[in-house]
DNA sequence: TCTCGATGAGAACGAGCGTGCGATCTACGA
DNA sequence: TCGTAGATCGCACGCTCGTTCTCATCGAGA
């Protein structure tokens, strides 16, 4: 890795983390480059503009989230034990300071066209697949009723996080990580076989 | 109401509408004064600054929003049926052009305090609380399990607004509406007296 | 040692920002 | 009808934005 990269990825980090508090529009080239002591224009020099910035930051914070979340929940046993390790880590990741970018990314450009929101959109939609995808395997290892839809499901559960994402950041409350498990066990015992 | 006020409540109207799309940050005053066919130093006589802007933006659509959503679901029944008024009306709320701007401030500004950021939180809990508090209601009516949580109730409730918003206005999905419903009726099936 | 591409600094640009200040216009009570 | 207070405008301010240029520095290969 050349030394240009290596900035690349200093400059990308310090985005992502700028990006989750202050919006990906709110990011500003003058702040991003005085938090990597770097000059605008030496920061610029490696985006050739802002919006190819936003869209590495969230390639970047992508290779992240796949890495610390999507494949250790992965590595779980198939069905329930899945679901609930991409539960969890998506929990964590979601706590993690600053909060997740791609929910308030997904917030802040819902109505604004452009690649950036394209991006989002199809971050999201990943994002979602992998959750019924997962809750599918689980259903067809006879751990989920068989009538149980799987996108319904990731609907529900990523309501959970919204709802956690604002608890926690929003109105600072403690008993977030619990009523977001709470929910999730509820969630988990209407889709389970018996009723 | 003399003339001044009128076009304070055009502008206010205005701004709403704005906010919703490119948030209480992302609105300016050009833009906005170019939308309502006033000069920016027109519109600005108004209000004495940016934030004095944001905040009576926010009052006002408080105002609208007890008026078309809080006042007349409290004109249900209680219990149960004034649950379901509650959630109907916050849906028909969500969904009407440009969406909730309460969601999208209170994903805007979770992590920037100021006042403004002050005045989000105390609409947000007023909005929790009126949850729980119609949810409480129908508890004492006897039509929700003697152990069900208030609060719990309406941070799950909340969690499905939010999923809504997100399916609707990011993904564009059609049947965000239907999973929303849904997701309501399992919610209302766990809190439910019999099991 | 010399050269050259990669890396970044520095200064400057046009545009738009929030904000203020007088001057004009307009509606309404005396 | 007139006087005046309030509503609105035109203009300009200092600043920051994204962007573009030129130029210095530096390290690796010849």
């Amino acid at each position: 890795m050349g030394k240009g990269e290596a900035t690349r990825e200093t400059i990308l980090d310090a985005a992502s983390r700028l990006a989750r508090t202050v919006g990906l529009s709110g990011m500003t080239i003058g702040t991003l480059a005085a938090s990597t002591e770097l000059s605008k224009s030496g920061l610029y020099a490696h985006f050739r503009s802002k919006e190819a910035l936003q869209l590495q930051v969230l390639e970047h914070a992508k290779g992240r989230f796949v890495a610390e979340v999507v494949s250790p929940a992965l590595a779980a046993a198939r069905g329930e034990p899945r679901v609930r390790a991409l539960f969890d880590a998506k929990l964590r990741w979601n706590a993690q300071p600053g909060g997740c970018i791609f929910t308030s990314s997904a917030m802040e450009l819902d109505d604004r066209p452009g690649p950036v929101r394209d991006r989002v959109v199809r971050d999201q939609r990943d994002w979602l697949d992998t959750l019924a995808t997962v809750f599918h395997t689980g259903r067809t290892e006879g751990h989920f009723r068989a009538d149980a839809d799987p996108e319904q499901f990731a609907f529900e559960l990523d309501g959970i996080m919204f709802s956690y994402h604002s608890f926690k950041r929003l109105l600072g409350d403690e008993t977030a990580e619990a009523r977001a498990r709470r929910a999730f066990e509820t969630l988990l015992d209407s889709v389970r076989e018996a009723r």
